[in-house]
DNA sequence: CCCATATATACGGTTTGCCATATATTACAG
DNA sequence: CTGTAATATATGGCAAACCGTATATATGGG
């Protein structure tokens, strides 16, 4: 798999990009209501950062139900894996990544693993 | 030293920082004549991105003479330098670097070490 | 069917960023 | 000083990219 670099590190050189990708490569896979609810900010833009991605090869998406998940697109080259690791971190212990973080682990009715513990 | 990871990938996102900075990065220090020679472009345009690189501390210059030089900022954190290593390698061999690296090569009178071999 | 939830897209407006061209600065040679 | 080479900045125009809001699509339940 070949990705063109200038358009790799466009999609790291947006903080809501960034910050979903972050979250990803930590939770492994996400659907879209948990990334608006970890970023705090409005669905349609985390759908259009999202498509953006999507489109660039860096997140693949998966649907189950209603839901979307995301994650990173496993087959990476080696060199943009590295980069965005890198990255992650870079920024793991810093805001907004934090926050994203914590916010997160308190959100209630998350799909998925939470409801049937 | 610190660095905000939006603004440092903001850098890698264009071609002629990104081709500029592959330059530096093999060769260690570069005037902005040797890097308007290798990658074919205007001056101005060399030297407005170059201010780019340096504002955001990606790069360090030094002059000598007539002579502006320029390397990369030796003290990024360890994350970035990890990035922009990944980055080079991935694109080592690919266009237009490898157009770059060999105009670089066969750029007549180079200043510094050239003449006086 | 009809409704609710999750997600995606369309639209209009504003900002950001890049470019080419022209001009200014700095250093050196004579 | 005067001229020349190297580099930097200023200007105006244009295209890309982001944003908020509104609307469309898709899925599942009753």
């Amino acid at each position: 798999m070949t990705i063109d670099p200038v358009q790799f590190h466009k999609q790291l050189a947006d903080e809501t990009r960034l910050r979903s990708l972050v979250r990803l490569a930590e939770e492994g896979e996400l659907c879209v209501c948990e990334l608006t609810h970890a970023l705090g900010v409005s669905q349609p833009k985390i759908s259009r950062h999202l498509a953006h991605l999507r489109e660039a090869k860096l997140v693949r998406d998966r649907r189950a139900g209603q839901w979307m998940y995301y994650r990173i697109n496993p087959d990476l080259p080696g060199w943009a894996r590295t980069v965005l690791a890198a990255t992650v971190d870079g920024v793991r212990d810093r805001e907004p990544f934090l926050r994203d973080r914590e916010a997160l682990r308190q959100m209630p009715n998350r799909p998925g693993a939470a409801c049937c513990a």
